[in-house]
DNA sequence: GCAATCAGTACCTCTTTGGTACACATTCAA
DNA sequence: TTGAATGTGTACCAAAGAGGTACTGATTGC
């Protein structure tokens, strides 16, 4: 599949939206606006925020804000938050030791580079660059606005 | 996760192997000489043999040959081959309507953009770049070649 | 005709993914 | 002090995908 798993898809779709209007921003409301099943955004929530993403405040009045401008985050930075670092085989993985002919093998050096140009690519995209709405005409909107399939 | 799935990793094993020493090679053989199950390698020479990526030569005397010269192959072409179009989100392949909200989901047109940079990171990496070999002094060769794992 | 080889399909097992549930901790306001 | 609102952590489950195996058939050359 070559492809980044669906909670990442959200992800960048939530941070989207709570890039749009800052402020304190609860599950509830997150999840309404955007689509994403409520039981999932508190997962996704959690997960960013453990990351340093998203500030999370406890108690009654509290939610999550962003932890930082969005220019300061990347698309590289959101997949790495949910999907842990960035490499497409095992082998670029810094937990060496998992292969047993590197020292052999053809591809030694060839992944890292590969990976390494696929990781840059990511980096120059900031979530400020991504949130920019482009505003289609009201008349071509499509109703299932409420799907929870928030991707397009 | 974000990586490529262990066959692609072995096709590109394969064939650059079979890039470093031309002429027909039979399922055993290359099985043996990469390391790579035979049941697994026969699966992967019947999916390379349907993108293109080499041809059959059947009955006694036959096996696989690369169908084009190791420099017509890049490395986008392999992961294709084995996993279908290059496409990080569902959104970004070439089935549309998949999405309910495509004109009003803020990420339209953005997957498209960094989904292309990748691609165009693999596209300019060929089989011939990749099948060159840094060999390593044989002081340091570990042990584990027969092992399953291949890659390094 | 027979052996060597690829082709196609079906199946099994294990891991990952996506989603749900629930008890608990924290904070604020009445 | 109490209770509601909110996030935290853990466990669990079902579905899908990945990786691998087995078996039968088709093709080719000797």
């Amino acid at each position: 599949m070559f492809r980044i798993n669906r909670l990442t898809d959200y992800a960048v779709v939530v941070l989207g939206e709570m890039s749009r209007s800052p402020g304190v921003r609860t599950v509830p409301q997150i999840a309404g606006d955007t689509g994403v099943p409520l039981p999932t955004v508190a997962k996704l929530m959690k997960t960013l925020a453990h990351a340093g993403l998203v500030a999370s405040h406890r108690g009654a009045g509290g939610g999550y804000t962003l932890s930082r401008p969005p220019v300061g985050i990347t698309v590289a930075d959101i997949i790495e938050a949910i999907e842990g670092p960035i490499a497409i085989t095992t082998c670029v993985e810094e937990t060496e030791g998992q292969c047993g002919i590197e020292t052999l093998c053809p591809m030694h050096g060839h992944w890292s580079r590969i990976n390494q140009a696929i990781r840059g690519s990511l980096e120059r995209i900031s979530l400020a660059e991504i949130a920019t709405v482009t505003l289609f005409p009201p008349v071509l909107m499509p109703t299932g606005l409420a799907e929870p399939t928030t991707r397009g």
